[in-house]
DNA sequence: CTGAATCCGACACGATACTG
DNA sequence: CAGTATCGTGTCGGATTCAG
């Protein structure tokens, strides 16, 4: 692998460059964060990758000690997952990800795939960050999107985090589907204000408004 | 630019990807973190990257809100720097860094240009987040390398810090040439052991003792 | 259906030389 | 000093095919 992605640098940041610098590499790190998958998960996540990339990238990654590759007898998938060396990636995801909220994030084109678990998972670093405003004392949001989807996120005083699945403490209950979320997300804050078409909100009535003042105020 | 960079992801880390995923364009961004710099000192320090493709990454940079290019009339020389956008993807850097330092190092290549900036960054980084030891108390350690090139690096009780030029207040005098440090740098342990050959200490004897410590300890 | 392999074309990038 | 110009190669996308 990496033929070209060679700087000659005696440098640590090109060295990292150099193993994961590859297109994909870190999308693929990404999906993996959340946990083992299978070719065909990451084939449908990463959306516009064609399954000859995903292989090769798969086994650059496999080489360079970033995943791990469990192909068991008498089972047809293939699983995933990511290495010490890949968990440590983590951080590496996050900032892209900080960046990428400040600096680059816009409104979802026509072509463009909306994953929930994407979406929650930037609101989580988000939030983390304090890139919004934060809730005064725990609470449990959950999302559900159609039917057969839904996703946890909880604070618990000092952070948030994600889980899938609806959790039956909600205070508050969100449903929606992943693009109108997403456009009311990077909806810039002037055209903000009260509760938008295809969201509604269920619950204690002071936690719905709290969520309104995080994601719906202008 | 970036045709080919099109991920189709609504995902902060997909955007960031496109925008700075390319080759070369977040090294780059590490040199310009030191301060703003001409093309030909970018030319120098990014070692084998061709004045064509440092034009279309500074061009691609500069578009993106990265870079700012700085061509003053009756002067040769074009500067450039970053701009806020820019400056805020040091965390991105730090962290391929961190994940280089732990997961990728090697002592330098016979082709590969050792920079002595680069290694005192990399330093500053990995003593910050304490994949080091840490001196009980605030030093200054000045690196010499040569007779017309010093770093100060600056332990303020809290963090740590690099600095173009000689202090004058140093605790130890370190002199060597980059290779040797690099090399130093990243010796397995169990070859490290008292002062290696081509690295004198100079200053307060329980001050250099220290810096052994962390250093060149087994 | 999952996890690939194969062929082809576009373009990102490297190497070298040259210019204002 | 700060770039262009030219030419060759490698990486990647797109479509199709294939074995378990």
């Amino acid at each position: 692998m990496a033929k070209t992605k060679d700087y000659k640098h005696f440098c640590a940041a090109a060295r990292s460059l150099e193993v994961i610098g590859e297109k994909w590499s870190l999308l693929i790190v990404r999906d993996l964060l959340r946990g083992p998958q299978r070719f065909s998960d990451l084939l449908r996540y990463l959306n516009s990758i064609t399954p000859k990339w995903l292989t090769a990238r798969l086994r650059d990654l496999e080489e360079a000690g970033i995943v791990k590759r469990d192909a068991q007898e008498g089972r047809r998938e293939v699983w995933y997952e990511l290495t010490e060396a890949g968990r440590d990636l983590e951080p590496v995801v996050e900032s892209l990800v900080v960046w990428g909220i400040k600096h680059a994030m816009r409104p979802p084109l026509p072509g463009e795939r909306v994953h929930s678990d994407i979406i929650l998972q930037g609101l989580v670093v988000a939030l983390n960050r304090r890139l919004l405003a934060w809730p005064d004392n725990p609470v449990t949001w959950v999302f559900r999107f159609g039917s057969d989807e839904a996703h946890t996120l909880r604070f618990d005083g000092q952070l948030w985090s994600a889980h899938p699945g609806a959790d039956d403490g909600a205070d508050v209950v969100i449903e929606s589907d992943p693009e109108r979320l997403a456009n009311i997300l990077t909806a810039p804050s002037d055209e903000r204000g009260g509760l938008p078409e295809g969201l509604t909100l269920k619950g204690d009535t002071q936690k719905a408004t709290e969520f309104g003042a995080v994601f719906l105020a202008g």
